[in-house]
DNA sequence: CCTCCACAGGAAGCGCAGGAGT
DNA sequence: ACTCCTGCGCTTCCTGTGGAGG
């Protein structure tokens, strides 16, 4: 065993595929940001009057996912934050909000890279907020916080913080603070009252989806640092690309395509990445959204899957709504769960169908009533895996 | 043309958890 | 500690409906 180990270890060790796999991990922020000029130039040009300790304007910044927002903007941030003009007198703060989804948490957040600790728990907001502001006022600073995935925290806690930093200027005397906002949500807008759009939304950044070739261009930078010589087969990296820009060009998962295709060749012990390989990582990929999305359903929604699943078995070719009822009623009295109404159920039933895990089509019978055939979109194996996890389905589908 | 199946899906309301105000 | 409020998952009750068979 420990054998086998070893040269488990030792092949990691010495891999012959990967020279520095952290190239292409989604946190990493490469040194130049190449095909996102236009944006780097406009965003710094916003921020530029920093530097004569002027404050900038407030800057929203749209893109869907994986288009280089928050890489532009910590890149930018640090370039400025690097310049002598400015040493001391300047404080940035990133805030990812889907981790810090609170008022509450945001305000601490921004406390604590001043270098004011809060506890994580038993003030009021308001009395955060001002030891913020009278922390920042006795600095005599300008400080340019970033919000990122501001719609997480909108969503939940509406704008009520945004409002407050975007007002928080005419409560400083000696010090500024200009906010960015970075979304992928491109309906924000709707979710902002008209008096924090005006004053957050006075400059605006659009991050168009990376193209193919552009896609292909960040992957071959990044590619030969991070894997060894000569490793990647002909077109490779074309096809990660193209694969990648089918999703609305998003940069982060192509690099995932890489890296995954170059783990798989790794494990097989080869020493080649090959297109093969390319569609495999893909595949896989794709499953592990499957079970993942599978895994995570609530209890309830789980079960009617297996109804669904044992009713497919079956070899019954249109399985309708009823029958699902029926073998879900069925399943839930062998667990000894209490059913859902057939109301619900339905209602679960078109949700497994946007989440695209089954396909729910609406028919009519004539005589035979109106109603939904449905059909399982993911793999048998996907399904499998995704309820095993789950011991109260393994033990009624066994 | 009308009927009537087997549901779809809207409306209202209920109980509960969790947060805000006091 | 207590009320009040709100959002969420759910139920109950309901009206609506496309088209095969009469």
């Amino acid at each position: 065993m420990s054998k086998k180990l070893d040269e488990l270890f030792s092949k990691i060790m010495h891999s012959k595929i990967f020279e520095n796999r952290d190239m292409l991990r989604p946190d990493y922020i490469p040194d130049e940001l190449p095909h996102r000029e236009k944006q780097i130039l406009t965003l710094a040009k916003i921020l530029a009057p920093i530097l004569q300790g002027q404050r900038p304007s407030n800057v929203f910044i749209y893109g869907l996912t994986g288009t280089g927002k928050t890489a532009v903007a910590k890149y930018v941030l640090e370039n400025i934050k690097s310049r002598k003009e400015v040493s001391g007198k300047m404080a940035t703060a990133y805030i990812n909000c889907r981790y810090d989804d609170t008022d509450y948490r945001v305000l601490a957040t921004l406390n604590e890279t001043i270098g004011i600790r809060i506890p994580f728990t038993g003030l009021a907001t308001a009395e955060v907020y001002k030891r913020f502001v009278n922390g920042l006022d006795n600095k005599k600073i300008s400080m340019i916080v970033v919000l990122d995935e501001i719609d997480a925290l909108v969503k939940k806690c509406g704008d009520e913080v945004l409002y407050k930093l975007t007002r928080i200027n005419t409560e400083l005397k000696n010090s500024r603070v200009c906010v960015i906002g970075i979304t992928n949500d491109l309906r924000f807008t709707d979710f902002l009252s008209a008096r924090v759009l005006s004053s957050l939304g006075e400059e605006e950044i659009v991050f168009p989806p990376y193209t193919a070739p552009e896609l292909e261009d960040i992957l071959i930078r990044r590619a030969s640092k991070a894997f060894k010589p000569n490793v990647l087969e002909d077109g490779v990296i074309k096809l990660c690309a193209a694969l990648a820009a089918k999703e609305h060009g998003d940069a982060r998962r192509a690099l995932e395509l890489l890296r995954i295709a170059g783990e798989i060749a790794e494990r097989e012990g080869k020493d080649k990445v090959t297109i093969e390989n390319v569609k495999q990582a893909y595949k896989e990929i794709e499953r592990d959204r499957e079970i993942e999305a599978i895994n995570s359903l609530p209890l309830h929604s789980k079960i009617i899957l297996a109804a669904i699943y044992k009713l497919q078995k079956m070899e019954k070719k249109e399985i309708t709504t009823g029958e699902i009822y029926d073998t879900y009623k069925a399943l839930c009295e062998k667990t000894k769960i209490e059913p859902l109404t057939q109301r619900r159920v339905g209602d679960l039933i078109n949700e497994l169908d946007t989440l695209g895990i089954i396909n729910a089509k609406i028919v009519s019978r004539g005589r035979y009533g109106r109603t939904k055939i449905i059909k399982l979109s993911v793999s048998d194996k996907s399904i499998r895996e995704g309820l095993l996890s789950d011991e109260n389905i393994l033990r009624v589908l066994t």
